[in-house]
This record gives structure tokens, C-alpha cells and sequence, in this order.
DNA sequence: TAAAAATACTCCATAGGTATTTTAT
DNA sequence: ATAAAATACCTATGGAGTATTTTTA
């Protein structure tokens, strides 16, 4: 389970079609379709229905509350960073 | 950001060596120097202070906080989905 | 029958390994 | 002088793309 693969599975559920989700980050359908395939297999679990549309099976739901506080800190984590060398790159240029 | 190089990091925090903790995951030591440092270099800040060993810096201690909440989290969901499938496959053989 | 998801194949980026060199105590 | 980290070089896994086929409302 990897934060890339989460944020590809955060943006389908928002999006609700792979086909939609794959115009957002610059990723493409079948990519998409191949790492959620992964993600349901390491995770023994199906996190989608399929038909017209993808959506979420109880597992599914679950896993997007999770993946959202993942998502959320990992993002946290590296702005509090970024935020920081702008602080420093400031200081340096004065 | 990824949740494996995060694992790496940790790893190497508690051996306080690349060299000690190249054992522990198989994984060897300059993989582990490399993606130490593409880690620090993505995240724009030193991690370690290098000499015999390596030491945290503030940056470093505070990144430690966090990769343990997210490695913790991650572990954690994915244990539940994996008793989940335990609870199942008991349920299905009887 | 028409959108959408899955598959087949191909390619390439990068994770990872072995061997060696550099650094710092 | 020596243990540890960094670098050079190479290999290969798997992430990602294009083209196509299979689904299901």
C-alpha cells in the first residue's frame, strides 16, 4: 500500500468513472484500473462494484476514510517542510 | 513521499547505522543511502548529520513523528482488512 | 449499442544490487 | 587504520502508455 496508489484511489472515488478520474492527474484509464486491481488484491478485499461506473462497497468506504487522514498528513508533513525553506529562502535573500 | 521510503527511514532512525539497518528489511545499505537521500532532497531539508553513523536533525525528529503516525495508520488499516479476511475464510470452511 | 472497465503488448523509469571509493574518527 | 557512507555502474521489476477487446446498463 503506497500514497501514490491511495491518491489514484481517492481520485476515482471522487470522480466515480475511471475514465473521468484519468483526465485529473495525467494518468491514464487502464493505469488507473491495473493499480486499484492491485490495491484490492494486496488488500484482499473489493473496494468497488463495477458496472457504469465505479462504487464503493462497504471495504471501499472504509478505506476512504483512511486513505483521506493518510493523504491529509502526508500532505501536512511535506508543506510544513516546503513552508519552511520558503521562511529560510527569505531570510537568506535578505 | 511514499510509505516505503518512510519504512526505510525509520528503520535506519532505530539502527542509528545504514550499515545495521541494511540487515533488517534485506535491503542494502547504499539503496538505502540513495533513497535517503532523494528523500531529503525532495522534501528540501538534511535529515541526518552524517559521520560514524547517522544522527537526527530537528527536521529529522520531527519527520520521525510523523512517519510513525503514518506508517502506524497504514499498518493499522491494512491488519483490519486482513482479520477481516481471516473472519471469512473461518466463517466459509465451516 | 454505446459508455465504461478490463486486457494485451510494449516501453521505460527507477528501485535495487554488487563493487568500489571516499570520508571521518 | 578502519568502520561507515557515498558513488559508479548495471540489472530488472513494475509503473505507465497506446491500442484493443470485453463488459453491462
Amino acid at each position: 500500500m503506497e500514497l501514490r496508489v491511495l491518491r489514484y484511489f481517492l481520485t476515482v472515488v471522487r470522480e466515480e468513472k475511471l475514465s473521468r478520474a484519468a483526465d485529473i492527474p495525467h494518468i491514464t484509464q487502464p493505469t488507473l484500473s491495473r493499480q486499484l486491481a492491485q490495491l484490492e488484491e494486496e488488500l484482499g478485499v473489493r473496494l468497488f462494484t463495477r458496472g457504469r461506473g465505479v462504487a464503493l462497497t462497504e471495504n471501499g468506504m472504509l478505506l476512504r476514510r483512511r486513505a483521506e487522514e493518510l493523504v491529509e498528513l502526508a500532505d501536512k508533513t511535506q508543506r510544513g517542510f516546503a513552508n519552511q525553506n520558503h521562511a529560510l529562502a527569505g531570510r537568506f535573500t535578505k
